[in-house]
RNA sequence: GGCGGCGUAGCCAAGUGGCCUAAGGCGACGGUUUGCAAAACCGUUAUUCGUGAGUUCAAAUCUCACCGCCGCCUCCA
């Protein structure tokens, strides 16, 4: 059985078959670049980079893009407020282009962290204005959308699948009072495709309609279109904004050029911390960047980027992920776990010496390895369940860890389990990876060799069975965050 | 007010009619190992899935009611 994948479209888990044969394009919402990136973006990221990994897993040929918004994104109402560039660019009294450049930086920085593969094309919002003023005026033409004193708005009630992504009908929205009704409108449920700007607007074009800036729905139409065609295999975003950005996503470019837009719709549930929704406007969020160094009140500690990216994996992509620091920890250590496995898996194979002592056990291996894989594709395919591939995933670090204790494995034996961690683990999760630090991360040479001076004044104490003396050398580097493990022959130790 | 979702062990979390006397992780506890630890391994840790009623041969999974939590409807991943 093939992959399928919940499409918010037909609410329904739909068998995945791309529009053309082995090729699979995918549009991902990305991010504003005015903060740095919170832990809502590592779920959503990281549940978006493992759809496009298991794409290339199952052989496909995947081109993916996700946008930068550096322009066009309102604070408060949809068509009055102001661009939260701006807002930021003008508390610290720079250019919105300087603080876009800034956070972009960042964004990609946490990302790499994360392990998130690349995106194909990461298309700028300004650098697509040209592109935006072309589909308005396409809009215009065909009589979907209004010109009103230099702004341009797109009348819903002439599009009449409206409604069709999110499930609602104009008449509910009719009700809705919270809707502000700017004068210019026709109807309140009308959407900005141009807006006007004010002379001292730092962010404006030139227009046929003169100056102005684009209304927040209209790049994502006109990137996805740029790059993957009118009709698209995937479109995927954040939960909150199924209604309104994408539902106007979609009347924008079905209405322009008359053919279906993306065949599939994905929606990537929230993030709560503590149980609590957490919002950009709510002040409540946690960078990545503190979640990395621990420098957040709610945490007691430092979490490595592929912890992160474990607890997020931990749960299903459309269910809601609480963060918190107990949590965090426990993917910490799960990950952890995960990490010493690969590390002592690899360390074997390098210093096996290459004699087949026991073989009758190859057929174990292998008859796991293939339940492994079985179980793993079986998990992905069925709309991406992360949380019961990763379940295998410690079954297989289980079994390799007994594995390993018997001491008469030839290498040929263990190669192809190193190898399945790095393809599941690795290339489909990246929570395995290819080179791991040595000791501790970013220790340099002055570190490693205090370290290893204790652990040989320990070990001359323990010779001596002066064991009080060799615990009070332990407990010392542990208070400071340093573990030693006495295996055979030799003391290893790592950071906590 | 309208729309949608969730409530599973100490914590995170999968499962959405029979394979569930409910994955997996963390934590805790016992054992093997160790000078003692750590790591690893073995074992224990929900007879029960918010509460009550109903449908069914069969329910965590369907229906209804109630309680609690959350999201969207306004920028947000």
């Amino acid at each position: 059985m093939g992959l399928r994948l919940y499409n918010s479209l037909t609410r329904n888990k739909d068998d995945f078959v791309p529009l053309k044969k082995g090729r699979v394009g995918v549009y991902v919402c990305g991010p504003t670049v005015y903060g740095d990136a919170h832990l809502g973006h590592a779920k959503s990221y990281v549940s978006f980079d493992i759809l496009v990994r298991y794409l290339r897993y199952l052989g496909f040929d995947v081109t993916y893009v996700q946008n930068i918004t550096d322009v066009g994104h309102l604070t408060d109402d949809a068509d009055e407020g102001e661009d939260k560039l701006v807002v930021a660019a003008k508390k610290v009294k720079k250019h919105p282009m300087a603080i876009a450049e800034l956070y972009t930086a960042s964004y990609f920085s946490d990302m790499d962290a994360l392990n998130n593969v690349r995106p194909d094309i990461c298309p700028r919002a300004s650098g697509h204005i040209v592109e935006q003023i072309e589909m308005v005026k396409i809009l215009l033409e065909k009589g979907y959308a209004y010109e009103v004193n230099g702004s341009v708005y797109f009348e819903v009630s002439k599009f009449a699948e409206y409604g069709k992504l999110s499930g609602r009908s104009l008449e509910e929205m009719k009700s809705g009072t919270r809707v502000q009704v700017s004068k210019e409108k026709k109807n309140p449920e009308d959407f900005a495709l141009w807006k006007k700007a004010e002379p001292d607007h730092v962010m404006q074009w030139p227009s046929p309609w003169g100056m102005g800036y684009p209304g927040w729905h209209l790049e994502c139409s006109v990137m996805s279109t740029k790059y993957l065609g009118k009709t698209f295999d995937i479109h995927g975003g954040g939960l909150e904004n199924k209604f309104p950005h994408h539902e106007c996503e979609i009347a924008q470019s079905e209405a322009a050029y008359d053919v279906p837009f993306a065949k599939f719709w994905l929606h990537n549930n929230m993030v709560t911390v503590d149980g609590q929704k957490m919002g950009k406007s709510l002040n409540n969020f946690i960078n990545l960047k503190q979640v990395f160094s621990g420098s957040h009140e709610k945490l007691t500690r430092h979490y490595s980027p592929l912890a992160v990216r474990q607890l997020v994996l931990n749960s299903h992509y459309r269910s809601p992920l609480d963060f918190s620091d107990a949590a965090l920890f426990a993917a910490q250590s799960g990950y952890d776990r995960i990490s010493e496995t690969v590390k002592k898996l690899r360390k074997r194979i390098q210093t096996t010496i290459n004699i087949n002592t026991n073989s009758n056990r190859a057929k174990e291996v292998e008859d796991q390895l293939q339940s492994t894989t079985k179980s793993f594709e079986a998990a992905m395919n069925d709309d991406l369940n992360t949380s019961i591939a990763l379940s295998v995933i410690f079954k297989l670090v289980n079994f390799t860890n007994a594995l390993l204790n018997d001491n008469t494995l030839s290498k040929e034996i263990l190669i192809p389990i190193e190898e399945k961690f790095s393809q599941l683990g690795g290339d489909v999760l990246g929570i395995v990876v290819e080179e791991y630090p040595s000791a501790g991360v970013g220790d340099d040479e002055l570190i490693d060799e205090l370290v290893e001076g204790f652990i040989q004044e320990r070990a001359n104490a323990r010779k001596k069975k002066d064991f009080a003396g060799a615990d009070a050398i332990r407990d010392r580097l542990d208070h400071l965050g340093i573990l030693l493990e006495d295996k055979p022959g030799e003391t290893v130790w790592r950071r906590k």
